[in-house]
DNA sequence: CATCACTATCTGCTATGTCAACTACTAGTT
DNA sequence: AACTAGTAGTTGACATAGCAGATAGTGATG
């Protein structure tokens, strides 16, 4: 808190925070992950899919509005698509009327498998995460970050 | 739209909480990453290595005391050393008084690609992340999540 | 109906990280 | 000294993500 740290380091405040953000988010991920994969038997990247499509229409997305909801490339959707999909907890369907098109689709056991899951997991970061804030903190927290998902990049991210 | 009765997806506080902090690393990683790679030509990992041995006595870390201060593996961080190594920001000496034991140290070249790459990179981090809370955020995000950092309590390895 | 430009998705190569097993060394006991 | 348990670090087999190029489908133009 105070300043007596190593001279050549920046103590700014935002630097502070930063380095907060950054490691609320590793330690937190870093006890959630392997919880969830031994409860409900896959790792986060399918849960954040699966979720998705459980918000989704009818449960359904094309792989396109996957890639732009999620933090993964189009290759990397595709292979982890394939992973869950050999699981069973999705199908991919053709699209009516678009033949180059593929809709992912929650099947019956991926809904299932995404109930217990996601119940769990929340459960698990608000173990590690929420508790540790006082309802105070936590409103502080959402509110001054939460211009980082409500708006979608204010500033392009090319360079 | 299909029912949207939905009570597995909470619009709790500490959840909004929880999103903010997530989409905040993530975005700001990668604009961050990229941006870092193409001034100082090398990634992220690197960086995070080479600031912990720039603050550390004499700059160097065994790689155990590298392993705690990091978020990797012990094996992960092996072959990340193998790679700084190979291209001659870091060298690994004998430990005195402990022939299993392996010093890693900051190079000249090292400390002068530190040097560089760290300040561009709180410059990226100021801009895309700092930049965005006003003062009272930075110190209440910073108050708020200091506890992940400080002590991250379970695991008291150091007294 | 052939062709061109564009879009949607997949595949090959490669980089990086993890787990488990391994090597080398240290220290305590007999 | 020899035996054993524990520690420091590396290595092998494997999983996953990314980039760039390939493949297949669409729509407009002639």
């Amino acid at each position: 808190m105070s300043d007596d740290e190593d001279p050549s380091r920046p103590t700014a405040l935002w630097n502070e925070a930063w380095r907060g953000v950054l490691f609320a988010a590793s330690r937190t991920l870093q006890i959630a992950e392997p919880e969830l994969v031994e409860q409900a038997g896959f790792p986060l990247t399918w849960l954040d899919v699966l979720a998705q499509l459980y918000d989704a229409p009818e449960n359904g997305l094309r792989m396109q509005e996957l890639e732009q909801r999620s933090l993964f490339t189009r290759s990397g959707l595709t292979r982890l698509v394939d992973r869950i999909e050999a699981d069973g907890l999705v199908r991919r369907e053709a699209v009516p009327g678009d033949r180059r098109g593929v809709r992912v689709v929650l099947t019956t056991e991926g809904r299932r498998r995404h109930d217990a899951a996601f119940v769990d997991h929340l459960k698990v970061i608000e173990r590690e995460f929420g508790r540790r804030l006082t309802q105070v903190q936590q409103q502080a927290v959402a509110e001054a970050l939460a211009t980082f998902w409500h708006d979608d990049g204010p500033a392009a991210e090319d360079s």
